[in-house]
RNA sequence: CGGGGAGUGGCGCAGUCUGGCAGCGCACCUGACUGGGGGUCAGGAGGUCGCAGGUUCAAAUCCUGUCUCCCCGACCA
């Protein structure tokens, strides 16, 4: 490509909204284009890197022997509501009525879509097992899209899905996708590990993210040095241990003003972890039920919504939270401030289906300083399972840097453990043991050997083919630009000749370099414009094109042509006749060192 | 949804408080010079000042409403 034909001119300003390096050095090289919040358009740039994302994630699919298909971005809303996740998804669900007010929704991923086109189609375990997968735009309403293309409204994802006959069979394709996943990222020069994740509003037990570890992330994973890692959201932990006491008798004490951990610890001089803190949610369930929420953790604890959504799931799902406002809380019976789990909860879910909760601390934590229920008051030594039962005892608390690892202090006999440090990070992939939430919602049923009918078990799997690029040039970036790792770059070589308007043998031999690069299997971006030669080293730095190579009047002389890599080192001068073979050699050899692992 | 910030030519900004001919830098076009890290000079083109209404002799500027974008939080494969 001719960069006097190239349709995009790089700015030498970044757009003052732009935050993130990636965000920033796209716009400004002319890789992408902003229409409206979170929705982004592809520069002729930015659109070959993408594919290119796209060509990997795709051979290393079809590594694995799954198939490519497209299925519809617009789904009738009933497909939806058969699996109820028109509400699961709610507002993040865009939703458009047709000329006759049929409600269609722009989907958001195709769990649905895909059962449904397999259930048509798959008769016996002898179609089994499968996998499909597409690439494709998916439709996302978010409340809040920020980083550039970090999150966004509209998005191209690469999404898997796999079909089985039994759980075996399941682990088997499950452990494929994450062998493929690792190349891929591999391939891509994008650093990432897996973690533990909470499966969100997909469903199913247990998945995997794979992150890219990076400031400019948005997600929360906690990581211990023994190889755990978790989300937050997901992340267990050990709680600090507190002395074994006998159980003293509950006693009222006067705290007038004192509605805060903070003030009740100094008060009673008493450390935080003597005290139980309660939080007040109303809870709302996929089937529209809803109730109050009354979570109890030991007051040197944070609550996990997402923990404590998964502790209430029933029937249809996880519900809903949404924090009490103090209003709501007084309305609900609850003297804020003073609230206490004692004389309220019982097993059988207290008055007016009051969900009490407890975390695992509370049980194991004697003698705390809990709310009285009464204004001005609290009671000292109370102490779950003798003053209060809870409605349900679960692992509703959040981890945070400092804990103990949970994996790795189990191991060394509850003592010995690390703990746990934070880092931010960008999700770029994801994968889940769906089980057979949908197989089920969509009554797809196959033939076994015997002739029975089998309901087949599900794994997701899927790839944000966007973030990838915008994770590659956050890993791969200096200040003058982007410095593409080979795998990912819009052109191979980017091919300068300097003041061939003064020069026509420089013009001449950077015409014909850039036919001989090409007919050697390189792609070329050839500076053929009559600009300066600082203008022409600050684009290709911006630009990031892992190898550029200079042809000058200077270089001439000497019968040479100058090469030098995005990425770093010296820059080499290669004498004319060889230095085609040379750039092809330069490139395969930052590519070989891309390659992922050998698959297992 | 809560909090904060911003909308003036393609990009970055000044002007708004205190109403009075819409400006600056970069980029763009023409010409000349220059020629290994965003060079110089000369001459140009380009703006409903987000939108609507109001106040005023006069509104980018004051008032009211509204839309959009960004950041933090809530939310979120």
């Amino acid at each position: 490509m001719r960069m006097t034909r190239l349709f995009g001119h790089t700015l030498r300003e970044a757009p003052a909204d732009a935050e993130l390096a990636s965000h920033r050095l796209l716009l400004r090289g002319g890789f992408v284009d902003q229409l409206a919040s979170g929705i982004y358009s592809y520069m002729p740039l930015g659109w070959r890197t993408k594919r290119r994302v796209e060509q990997i994630v795709r051979e290393e699919m079809d590594r694995t022997g799954a198939q490519e298909v497209l299925l519809p971005a617009i789904h009738p809303l009933e497909l939806w509501e058969r699996s109820g996740r028109d509400r699961a998804f709610g507002d993040t669900l865009f939703v458009v009525n047709d000329r006759r007010e049929r409600k269609l929704v722009l989907a958001p991923t195709h769990e649905e879509a895909i059962t449904r086109l397999f259930t048509d189609h798959a008769r016996s375990y002898r179609d089994l097992p499968v996998t499909l997968y597409q690439i494709q735009t998916k439709f996302r309403d978010e409340a809040r899209p920020r980083g550039g293309l970090v999150r966004v409204r509209e998005f191209t994802m690469k999404d898997a899905y796999s079909f089985d006959l039994d759980d075996a069979g399941l682990d088997a394709s499950y452990d494929a996708m994450f062998e493929a996943y690792r190349r891929i990222f591999a391939r891509a020069g994008v650093p990432t590990i897996a973690a533990e994740a909470d499966s969100g509003a997909i469903g199913g037990k247990g998945s995997q993210e794979f992150l890219f570890l990076t400031e400019a992330g948005e997600d929360t994973v906690l990581l211990c040095e023994c190889g755990y890692a978790a989300n937050a959201e997901k992340a267990e932990f050990l709680r600090p241990a507190v002395p074994a006491e006998e159980p003293l008798p509950m006693e009222e004490v006067a705290t007038p003003g004192t509605t805060t951990i903070d003030a009740l610890t100094e008060l009673l001089d008493v450390p935080a972890a003597k005290t139980a803190k309660a939080v007040f949610y109303t809870a709302t369930w996929p089937d529209e039920r809803s109730a109050p929420v009354f979570a109890v953790l030991r007051g040197d604890l944070q609550v996990n919504e997402v923990k404590l959504a998964n502790a209430l799931a029933e029937g249809g799902g996880p519900p809903q939270l949404r924090a009490m406002t103090d209003l709501e809380a007084r309305g609900a019976g609850l003297v804020t401030g003073y609230a206490s789990p004692v004389g309220l909860a019982g097993p059988d879910g207290g008055k007016a289906g009051l969900r009490v909760v407890a975390d695992l601390s509370i049980p194991d934590s004697p003698n705390l300083v809990a709310g009285a229920n009464r204004e001005g008051f609290h009671l000292r030594n109370v102490n779950h399972g003798r003053d209060w039962e809870a409605t349900v005892v679960a692992d509703i608390a959040l981890a945070e840097p400092g804990h103990r690892c949970a994996r790795c202090s189990t191991a060394a006999g509850g003592d010995g453990g690390r703990t746990l440090r934070a880092e931010r990070a960008i999700e770029l992939g994801h994968v889940f043991r769906l089980g057979r939430l949908y197989t089920e919602a969509f009554e797809s049923k196959v033939l076994d050997e015997q002739g029975a009918q089998r309901v087949p078990t599900m794994g997701c799997y899927g790839i944000g083919i966007d973030r990838i690029v915008a994770s590659a040039v956050e890993a791969h970036h200096d200040a003058d630009g982007i410095a593409w790792p080979a795998s990912l770059a819009p052109y191979d070589v980017h091919l300068v000749a300097l003041g061939a308007s003064r020069d026509a043998e420089v013009g001449a031999e950077a015409d014909a370099l850039f036919e001989e690069l090409r007919a050697a299997g390189l792609t070329v971006l050839y500076d053929d414009r009559d600009e300066s030669p600082g203008v022409k080293f600050a684009d290709a730095d911006l630009m990031g094109l892992p190898l550029r190579m200079t042809v000058s009047s200077r270089n001439r002389k000497e019968g040479a042509v100058e090469l030098q890599r995005r990425a770093g080192g010296e820059a080499e001068r290669v004498p004319r006749d060889a230095v085609v073979a040379r750039a092809a050699e330069l490139h395969a050899s930052e590519l070989a060192a891309l390659d992922g692992p050998a698959p297992s």
